[in-house]
DNA sequence: TTCCTTATTGCAACTTCTTACAATAGTAGA
DNA sequence: TCTACTATTGTAAGAAGTTGCAATAAGGAA
């Protein structure tokens, strides 16, 4: 709750104002630790600041990962995520059981610079998503 | 409307029953020629046949992407659009102005193979989506 | 053809997400 | 401090997407 993180100087850096809707949710996704939906953030950041809205959650999350402290994560029909942005990772997610796992970015270097030169595109090195099967459900 | 394609054969060999609704939501599928979204599919497939429902849109749609029918593909914020499976390839996509570039599944088969092995999971090869800036959206 | 099974659909209610616009409150500058 | 500017938020309404369950109709068997 009283958290000795502090969150203002990250906001301010990319020009946004300093509220406490923002740093409710800053908050809870600091100590989920991992991906929550926007629901998941209403409900708990609420708890913290109660006259929170869902507009300004949803529009909040979408805002702060355009500003790179938050990565969003597709996770199936149309389902998104969000954590706050710290590792350079992307997702490979089972479409049957919907387990997922981490993979480094390093890996896809050479992919990335084949893309940028071909298309012109500078792509973002985090939150890819890949859908497969994982082992279990390949039977 | 009248049109000589009939996707009954695909239908049965997955193991579906040929309806109407189905067969609306194909046709409009194969006309438009490319991406369209679910409330898109909608709207269109209800010209041909008026009693088609939401419900049975979405259902439609995710499970005939399930049987490989369909392609899914999440263009940014939750979107997903739907097309017929055709060939192989996957999307760039510009996170400011929403262009979106094809790019062929081959410069991926390495990637794969050290994902797979890696982790056990068995990859899908189409439509994975790369999100960054277009070239116009780089200044 | 007719009957039977059950996959598929429609219905109704609900949850999630979006939008336009007016009210509020950060923050820079006097 | 106080003021002015305007980014940010809340409100209210609507659109999009989901769910459980009862009704329907596709397809196999007689
Ligand atoms: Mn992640
Ligand atoms: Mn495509
Ligand atoms: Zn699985
Ligand atoms: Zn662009």
């Amino acid at each position: 709750m009283t958290c000795s993180i502090n969150y203002a100087p990250r906001l301010r850096a990319q020009g946004l104002r300093v509220t406490p809707q923002r740093n409710a949710i800053l908050h809870v996704l600091h100590h989920s630790g991992g991906h929550l939906s926007p629901t998941q953030v209403y409900e708990r950041a609420r708890q913290e600041f109660p006259s929170l809205t869902e507009p300004t959650v949803y529009r909040t999350l979408e805002d702060l990962a355009e500003k790179k402290l938050l990565l969003a994560a597709h996770v199936g029909n149309g389902k998104i995520v969000y954590e706050l942005a710290e590792t350079q990772h992307h997702h490979l997610i089972c479409h049957k059981c919907g387990n997922t796992v981490e993979v480094d970015h390093a890996p896809l270097e050479l992919l990335y610079h084949q893309f940028e030169s071909s298309t012109g595109y500078k792509l973002d090195s985090s939150h890819v998503t890949f859908f497969g099967l994982c082992p279990d459900c390949q039977s």
